[in-house]
DNA sequence: TTAAACTGTAACAAATTAAATTACAATATA
DNA sequence: TATATTGTAATTTAATTTGTTACAGTTTAA
């Protein structure tokens, strides 16, 4: 990965796992994750996309959970912010005169997509409700 | 991860592996990686540091792999070029004062490690020399 | 013994990406 | 209808990555 929107996108999860169901204001959850709150409301976006979280708008709005918590797996969340393969795309654009090069990034993206996986199915292993109960 | 640093080595040690010793220079593999050659002597003083390649200085230098490519796996080379964890380091100062800020990091800490290690299991079986045999 | 072809490395510049900020419209509530 | 909220675009700032320049040090071979 390449920044910081897993972290984000968990830290909201776990916060709305904890409020049982109450509205939690996107300003709410930018002062605990002590980021703006812009970024806070375009993380909702995209967990609201998944299906992870509702939010309402207006006076009073906020987000809550929209999934129990123990049928969002960590793998959920991480495909959802994923947004290139995990070591980072093959981007560069090798030499194609050189045999090595021509083919570099076909078998560099074999290997991502393969390990991608790995992880992938490990963290399917571990679910929102898990993680979040670790927390005392 | 966050750069290029995994698909230059990799690239590096699939050029030195196929090229059997002989003398390679940083400027024959930067025009294959079409990257700038300092990059490349970057890298390889890294690489070299892993006891992975050797340098010759001077006219008619260059790099060879030090070091059998069956006995390199690719979790090798990922821990050698990694800097943070995989997933990124838990870099935001969360609010201490809420009870999810002030955990948060420890749990994704914990969360990431052993992610990465199911990671560096799938890497380290497959070598350099399995890697190097699917280009044509 | 010197010119040429290299590596090593520091310092700086440019490009890219991420994050924060500002601003304001839209929506809902009391 | 004032207020608290989300939605979203535009812009700025900051951080990170990548590239460039420059030159000293090393080795070779004519």
């Amino acid at each position: 990965m390449n920044n910081s929107r897993f972290a984000i996108s968990l830290h909201i999860l776990v916060l709305l796992e904890k409020a049982n169901e109450e509205l939690i204001s996107s300003d709410y959850l930018a002062g605990s994750i002590n980021i703006n709150p812009v970024l806070v409301r375009k993380e909702l976006i995209n967990l609201r996309k998944h299906g992870f979280v509702g939010t309402k708008e207006g006076k009073n709005g906020g987000s809550y959970l929209a999934k129990p918590a123990d049928r969002i797996s960590l793998a959920d969340v991480y495909l959802a912010v994923r947004q290139e393969t995990l070591l980072g795309i093959a981007k560069n654009t090798p030499n194609p005169n050189c045999p090595v090069g021509r083919e570099i990034n076909t078998h560099l993206n074999e290997l991502y997509e393969s390990t991608e996986q790995v992880l992938v199915r490990s963290l399917s292993g571990k679910s929102l409700a898990t993680f979040s109960r670790e927390f005392d």
